[in-house]
DNA sequence: ATCATAGTTCGATAAAACTCGTACATATCA
DNA sequence: TGATATGTACGAGTTTTATCGAACTATGAT
């Protein structure tokens, strides 16, 4: 859980770029995640980065989505508003991830719910 | 868990009114009860029927809502329509349950979730 | 029969949410 | 410097959802 010394716990900027505006854990809602979840393509975007991406971080590209751009900053704005993603900019791209600890300490079990989910259709 | 003989598994029509139109277990789309499960109210009645309902169903007024009739109409045919309580008639009333048997089946850990949210601020 | 009660149905209005085109901003690379 | 790639911001059109009043239905009691 922790290494070798508590100070450690102090986390270095980890030279990481910082995240996009997102509400803390103790503002996580549950109904506005339940609301976030409420949609196909979202739920697609937080199964996939759950089940698919390997330690990374991905890009809006990386989904393969069908979609105007504009629609996707839509959607992965409403993610990440809700607390579902935490996203990163990295030069052009902007990477999401699912925030997994917050989400396990506020709501635990909800994870496991995208995990079990299947899309009615494919939506593209 | 079971009765004494086998064939108690047979479940005879219990003298119960029949339940309102409802998905069946199979049809049940974790998209569409997270959407049911977005609105503060509608959290409410699922959290209170979990919490306080003494192994009976309970009409629309034992929520001591201060909205509309037509409102909470509303509110509970959506729950009732995402597949979240089954609702019967009972001579003027008609009370409601929460599907815990089909949800636990379905989205384990769903139930949880809603048992130990807390509202933001009372709704009323 | 009359009356009150519990809830529905309909219709209107208003507020959100979704979808998408266009224009824009910025980083990377030749 | 200019071209390209990733994504945002804004705005319009459309759809969905919420809210509520008013009229209605059906049950149960007096």
């Amino acid at each position: 859980m922790s290494t070798s010394t508590a100070l450690a716990d102090i986390r270095l900027p980890d030279d990481l770029p910082p995240p996009l505006p997102e509400p803390a854990v103790d503002e996580l809602r549950l109904e506005a995640v339940m609301g976030a979840l409420a949609d196909p393509l979202r739920l697609i975007i937080i199964r996939k980065l759950l089940l698919e991406s390997e330690a990374y971080d991905h890009s809006c590209g990386w989904f393969g989505f069908d979609r105007p751009k504009s629609s996707l900053t839509h959607h992965f704005k409403a993610l990440r508003e809700a607390g579902l993603i935490r996203q990163r900019q990295y030069g052009l791209e902007r990477r999401s991830r699912v925030r997994l600890e917050d989400l396990d300490a506020r709501f635990p079990g909800l994870i496991d719910l995208v995990k079990a989910w299947e899309p009615a259709a494919p939506i593209a």
